[in-house]
DNA sequence: TGGTAGAGGATTTTT
DNA sequence: TCCTCTACCA
């Protein structure tokens, strides 16, 4: 090969090295926007150009099926077809193709179901009934977080038990919970997520043949985003790149004398500066340790931003540099300085909203697509507003993530079929469609199946065939009849290949189609949408994947996150949070809702490093913008249908003043915390460019404690004239309802509201 | 067993 | 505010 490979042109030193560097450990600590995918991409392709690997060598991951699917786009484009035979995939995906393979060693069998969070949410619900333990306070949710932490550090059922505080009797019904939990897992052959990674690791550890299996086969392995990895999930890469223990060798690999025993080589690229996932486990040590794990590991720092202008770097460092236990670390840019950073203060969030709308077609009259601009937020339950003002003013969009479509309860339960179908011990998928679509099998004739299937030592499914031995109606046992024969029938029909034509016998049998379509209600009408849609999917994976067969596909929509359906050809808006939004780049940015209790969530204010967290999370959002960076927030936040007053973000006053172009008065703390720092004070200037913005409302402001009574008069700078009908509430939470010739009735924050009293 | 109404509860981020 | 669960009635 060549010593200068086309692979290697283009790139700076520092991406150059990176691609080049062979050696067992490397460490590729790379800023947003620095180019790090187009590193891994060519290091793979030039690992295999200058044959220091097979393509099948190599194991990739990534965080999320979205990245993985890029990188295998991207490789292949750089090398040809010769991608076949890499693994491109997530944590989960791998560990799912392993375990297909070795499921045997675990006593599970290759069919296994995965279950999704709110599958174990369910047999935990179920759980705690039969236990009892509801009645001693614990709930679904807490008890599955305890359950899912314990499984990230790698500890089971009875390492819980032996470590908890035996004078805490809500831990001790945990760990009894928790015991119960994985038998019945292990009954129903499914995973959990947890388990996919977890399992894996048991795997390896306790089956050394097979562990030097896979350590034979992946000479190279590439872990993108470590700093998210989590305990498990970085013990799984610990114990694929251990040296190859010669005694311990498969069959077919004892035979060959050439074996290398050195451990594979490890990449993995990361930045500490966007952990963000410290919530669910991942442990920013693994990163910062990463040379003391792999003594003699080559670090190399990728500092130079390809993606953002020099003010959207500005502005994102500024905020985290306020992190004070980071290693420092100077992203730069050639791209030139680029416009101000626009802020924006919002009355409500119909209001700030409303900014972000008109911005966005100011944009687009200028030129940026809708598909290159994208609106961030902390919580979900913020896209309301914003998508209630984008469909006033027709605005394209799309949310990304949220409820999954497989998330959806009629795609659930058609999944639950074929999964009942391909894997007949899974009890719990079972028992959701035994009586769904409603066919008479309730409560309790289910628990009569169940108690039968315990005292004969039958899965749930086996008890089926023997309803007549069991006292019940001729009806429900006639049900139960039907329902047998469509799953015999689907399983038989399975054993042939296609998933569509199983699925598609499923719909016809059970006749929810018809059902749905037989009602008025639009909302069954979507139900019947999103069940051919599943079908169409079904369709899609046979083309893509003609091998993969029920299970294969059964897995695939297990393991699907909301971002996955992401695809940049949709002339749309993106509204997404901003956990969604890593990994992803705009040309406009538009990140709402910075106010205190929000960003900070107030939630994260009681967790250790909580607000450090945080400010990675903006950290994130901000270097996401590549031309136009856009923060907005409001003086007032809808939050469980009830108004509260909002206050600024502590982080915005951590982006440098100078930066920031307010489109309305900035918000009065954050303006009075400047003049007080001798810099100049903004109230002095009048708010630039107002008439830009066409509807924004003036910024927040403080009627002081101005005192309403049902019956004065008011004026509302929007609503014109009015009549306050009724004041509820203290303080600065008063409200007032106010009647308004010309638009009805409006709850307002007396503290708040542009009014002023007549 | 199924449907409905009403109360109550819940709301961070998700591979 | 909205969604879910429960209790009660047909």
């Amino acid at each position: 090969m060549n010593a200068h490979s086309a692979l290697l042109e283009g790139l700076n030193p520092q991406q150059k090295a990176a691609v080049e560097y062979r050696g067992d450990a490397l460490l590729i600590v790379a800023g947003a926007g620095s180019g790090k995918t187009r590193v891994l991409t060519h290091r793979i392709a030039h690992l295999i150009e200058t044959r220091d690997a097979w393509p099948s060598q190599i194991l990739a991951i990534t965080f999320t099926n979205k990245a993985a699917a890029e990188m295998r786009e991207r490789v292949h484009q750089l090398l040809g077809e010769t991608g076949e035979w890499m693994w491109i995939s997530t944590f989960h995906s791998a560990c799912v193709r392993i375990l297909r393979k070795e499921a045997e060693h675990l006593g599970y069998l290759k069919s296994f179901s995965i279950y999704d969070s709110s599958d174990s949410r369910a047999l935990i619900k179920r759980l705690l009934k039969d236990t009892g333990a509801e009645y001693h306070g614990l709930k679904p949710g807490g008890v599955q977080a305890m359950i899912s932490k314990a499984k990230n550090e790698l500890k089971d059922a009875d390492a819980f038990a032996r470590g908890i505080d035996s004078n805490n009797p809500y831990a001790s019904y945990t760990a009894e919970v928790f015991r119960r939990y994985q038998e019945e897992l292990r009954a129903s052959n499914a995973f959990d997520f947890d388990d996919l990674v977890a399992e894996t690791v048991y795997l390896l550890r306790d089956f050394p043949e097979v562990a030097n299996r896979y350590r034979h086969r992946f000479r190279h392995i590439l872990v993108d985003e470590y700093q998210d990895t989590n305990h498990a999930q970085y013990q799984l890469i610990r114990e694929l790149t251990r040296p190859i223990d010669p005694m311990h060798l498969p069959e077919d690999l004892a035979i060959r004398r050439d074996l290398p025993t050195n451990p594979a080589s490890l990449t993995v690229v990361g930045d500490s500066d966007q952990s963000i996932y410290a919530f669910r486990g991942a442990d920013i040590r693994n990163i910062v340790e990463f040379e003391r794990d792999f003594p003699g590991a080559q670090v190399i720092l990728l500092e130079q931003n390809y993606r953002s202008t020099q003010n959207i770097l500005d502005a994102a460092n500024g905020v985290i540099s306020h992190n004070f236990d980071r290693k420092d670390k100077n992203l730069w840019t050639s791209a030139g300085s680029g416009e101000l950073v626009s802020a924006y203060v919002g009355y409500n969030g119909h209001d700030e909203a409303q900014f972000v709308a008109d911005a966005i077609e100011q944009l687009r009259i200028t030129g940026t697509p809708y598909r290159e601009m994208a609106v961030f937020y902390r919580v979900n339950a913020q896209s309301r507003p914003i998508e209630e003002v984008f469909t006033r003013a027709a605005v394209p969009y799309r949310v990304i993530g949220g409820t999954r479509f497989y998330d959806r309860a009629e795609v659930k339960d058609a999944i639950a079929y074929l999964l009942s179908v391909a894997n007949p011990l899974d009890s719990l998928s079972l028992r959701r469609i035994l009586n769904t679509p409603k066919r008479g099998i309730g409560p309790a004739t289910e628990a009569q199946l169940q108690v039968y299937a315990e005292t004969q030592h039958l899965s749930l499914r086996q008890a089926l065939a023997h309803v007549d031995e069991l006292p019940l109606g001729p009806k429900v046992v006639a049900e139960i009849k039907v329902l047998t024969a469509i799953l015999d029938d689907a399983e038989a029909l399975a054993a042939e290949g296609k998933v569509s034509e199983v699925l598609q016998l499923i719909i016809d049998r059970t006749g929810v189609l018809r059902s749905y379509r037989a009602t008025r209600d639009p909302q069954d009408e979507a139900r019947a949408e999103n069940v051919e849609e599943l079908l169409a999917v079904t369709i899609e994976y046979e083309k893509q994947n003609p091998e993969g067969g029920l299970v294969g596909f059964l897995a695939e929509a297990a393991l699907v996150a909301g971002v996955d359906d992401l695809d940049d050809e949709s002339g749309t808006v993106s509204l997404m949070t901003m956990h969604t939004a890593k990994g992803l780049e705009f040309d406009a940015v538009f990140v709402t809702g910075l106010e205190e209790g929000l960003l900070p969530h107030r939630i994260s204010l009681g967790e250790p490093g909580g607000v450090n967290e945080e400010r990675r999370l903006l950290y994130v959002a901000l270097t996401r913008a590549k031309k136009n960076l856009h923060i907005s927030l409001s003086g007032s936040r809808a939050v469980y249908g009830d108004i509260e007053a909002a206050a600024p973000s502590r982080f915005l006053d951590e982006i440098p003043a100078e930066l920031l172009n307010w489109k309305s008065r900035p918000p009065r703390k954050a303006a009075e915390d400047r003049s007080l720092l001798g810099t100049s004070s903004w109230q002095d200037d009048p708010p630039k460019q107002k008439i830009e913005w066409k509807n924004s409302i003036s910024s927040v402001r403080d009627n002081g404690d101005l005192q309403l009574s049902p019956g004065d008069r008011i004026n509302h700078d929007n609503y014109g004239q009015g009549r306050v009908m009724d004041v509820t509430g203290e303080g600065s939470k008063a409200k007032a309802v106010v009647d308004f010739s010309n638009f009805g009735r409006k709850t307002l924050l007396i503290k708040i509201a542009p009014i002023t009293k007549l």
